[in-house]
DNA sequence: TATTTTAGCGTACAACTGTACGCTGAAATT
DNA sequence: AATTTCAGCGTACAGTTGTACGCTAAAATA
């Protein structure tokens, strides 16, 4: 097993991926990229893109997949931070910006099909949000004197104006973020405050 | 002035302009449709398409401009309703919702273009939805205990949900919209009394 | 060692795209 | 009445797309 074969297999598999991820920016959406450009950029014959993937589809599944997954590690990152004493809030919004950053093709992925014309992209997006508020929720269940209902229904909140805010960053420059981040926080301080009121049990 | 001719042309642009609208639907975006297909649906030849605009571009954003004015008479209406006796929230969600039901494809193009390939889209979205949050923000100002600034961020939350709720409507039954309506009428009168307490004056 | 499996390639094709170019007939202007 | 303007058409073309088909060479298996 994993013989030098599955090993090559897996490896231009990964150029691929890699290959759509590069060719998404601010002038480029999934939708836009063209199989054949795909392959060209991972160095593979067009025909040869069918031995990984049954089309472009499966191919941007895999990458929602993806990006969810970078998404939920830097948030278990963002965790541990919380954990040894910073701020909830704050912390959050820093690793979500940082994400923008460092990750902004996996994000505009994620931003972009959630309202794409495929549903099972939207539903494969809302599914890792979903993960997300989830997470979210169940911290401020146990941590904050809020019931679970609301709980929910705050993270919710929470989550989307984190999202949004995430992508009017990407049009931004350092100055325009630091503004949009500071108003980020005051609208979670409105909702954790609200919540905390007609929450509390 | 006024011609016969100059009419006849005035028509066919609408007609232009509708076809692109109709041809817009849960799995079809903008940036999908062809020039060709536009055409032949508005029931012209392809090249007499440039008769009326320079390329596919300059029509979305004509589209953006007219799917902006449909929201913003709606929400006129709405200001009515409210200033005869109705509560602001409930009002301000229950129009929205009314526009994603009856104008879908406007509502769409909106929120897909906002994050979408073209800068001068994302620009124009951005637009019309500041023109919304600044009608709010004022109408929060005004009405109710909260300063300038902090009535900004409560209406730019505020929008934000509503927008997002709206795009999630899209894809949900009665049921399902009825629990999200009342989840987002919730989150935003966590907003409201978070504003209200961090910036009463 | 002999056989099977398969990642990747090259060729080929039909479908579609945007758009350049020149024509036409009717409306508008003179 | 003579001239100009111009919305709409048809033809034409080069470019790109997805993908069907059959081949090859090397790895895996027997």
């Amino acid at each position: 097993m994993s013989g030098v074969r599955a090993q090559q297999k897996q490896k231009t598999r990964q150029a691929l991926i890699e290959a759509a991820f590069n060719q998404l920016s601010a002038e480029h959406s999934f939708s836009n990229l063209s199989l054949r450009e795909v392959a060209r950029e991972a160095g593979i014959a067009p025909t040869s893109f069918y031995r990984h993937f049954k089309d472009m589809n499966e191919l941007g599944l895999t990458m929602v997949d993806e990006a969810g997954l970078t998404l939920r590690q830097l948030m278990r990152q963002a965790r541990r931070r919380i954990a040894s004493g910073g701020s909830v809030i704050i912390t959050s919004v820093e690793t979500f910006m940082e994400f923008i950053d460092t990750s902004s093709n996996q994000f505009r992925l994620l931003l972009r099909e959630r309202s794409g014309t495929s549903k099972a992209f939207r539903a494969a997006v809302a599914r890792e949000i979903k993960h997300f508020i989830l997470e979210l929720a169940h911290y401020l269940e146990t941590e904050t004197p809020c019931d679970k209902h609301h709980a929910y229904m705050q993270s919710e909140a929470m989550v989307t104006l984190v999202f949004n805010a995430g992508a009017e960053a990407l049009d931004q420059d350092a100055q325009q973020r630091a503004e949009l981040t500071e108003r980020l926080i005051w609208q979670l301080r409105y909702i954790a405050r609200g919540a905390n009121h007609y929450g509390a049990q």
